[in-house]
DNA sequence: AATTAATAAGGACATTTGTCCCGAAGCTTA
DNA sequence: TAAGCTTCGGGACAAATGTCCTTATTAATT
């Protein structure tokens, strides 16, 4: 459910570290703060080197849909790079964060000069598309309640580290529907 | 609702005629033809030159889900490339197809080689991205009869087009209850 | 410590959507 | 042309989910 990237982190960990390194900043962000906006302008691509985020997406009726939790290793800010647009979703922190931060002018240079990171960098897009794709499908051909179980295998601390509000959002229920699920799965033991 | 990639479709087109070309091929298929088979090794790149396939996942409920009506320019079979791993999905002809058809190995090189070639490619996986994250989106907080508006805006002629069928499983519903939607549309004159 | 704000939990009811049918209309093939 | 298959459309009912609202509980602020 949430995924970790770790040839990325591990690329990106020995590129900082390199004496001459002037491609890439680190950034550390608390609970709560955006890094992304959602419509506004994308001047850098970020990656996750520790903790949690949520990319979520506000839509006309006010509903707020998470796309993802982050974690290690994912990155953004790349698809609006490669699009030439505005901020598809905000990007919040849930937990500590600490992020890498490339320029757009550097990301593009390292896409065109770094054969190795243009290959880290189709793999996980693929994978986000992969993750998507499985994510939809999954969430539209089973109950609450499945969905839910499924959830809990995945990741057993969530409801410890995300707000319900959140799990809710993250599965496009509303809270309402989604405590009613969990109380009655707990009556039945089944998490 | 189906995307079109008119850059990509003309640069393959240049490419195909170029007098010395061994990098692609063209392909046709009849309507029901399965180009791509969930769980099945991947050998080749498709992208489509003309027509609608539909791609979709069939799931452990044995429900399909439709991740995307392709149309023209729509790659298909770079993830599972990415990835090195099996089909994702199936990929079947709705009407007669044209397709460019491009080896695991001269895609790789093209890659490498062919820095406008890249370029489209990683543009298009952004696009796909973009795509299914407003369309999940969309789905799971709006009501039916909203999704069905909106499909019928984007695309009036998908009923003559695309069977009843096809569309449930595109908006991950029921049969009985697109019929019982689109029928009261009618009745408000919605669509 | 007292007050306010935010989150969690759930009752009662309405609405939406799914399930299980069956019959009609269109194609396909013997 | 008849028989068989597939798609279409919808009735009746059951189940899942949302809406609205209220009360605890926890966290934050003065």
């Amino acid at each position: 459910m949430i995924r970790i990237n770790e040839n990325l982190i591990k690329y990106l960990c020995d590129l900082v570290k390199s004496p001459n390194n002037n491609l890439l900043i680190l950034q550390s962000a608390k609970p709560t703060v955006k890094i992304m906006d959602q419509g506004s302008k994308i001047n850098s691509v970020f990656v996750i080197k520790s903790g949690i985020a949520k990319c979520y997406l506000t839509q006309d009726t006010g509903n707020d849909f998470i796309q993802e939790f982050f974690g290690e290793g994912e990155i953004f800010g790349e698809i609006e790079m490669f699009n030439n647009e505005l901020s598809l979703c905000d990007v919040e922190a849930i937990t500590d964060l600490v992020l890498f931060k490339i320029s757009k002018y550097n990301f593009f240079s390292l896409i065109a000069n770094d054969k190795k990171f243009q290959m880290l960098v189709l793999e996980s897009l693929a994978s986000k598309i992969k993750y998507k794709a499985l994510r939809h499908s999954y969430n539209q051909s089973h109950t609450i309640d499945q969905k839910i179980i499924n959830l809990h295998k995945q990741f057993p601390e969530i409801m410890d580290i995300i707000q319900k509000k959140d799990i809710a959002n993250y599965l496009g229920i509303t809270k309402r529907s989604l405590n009613r699920v969990i109380s009655d799965l707990k009556k039945r033991n089944l998490i």
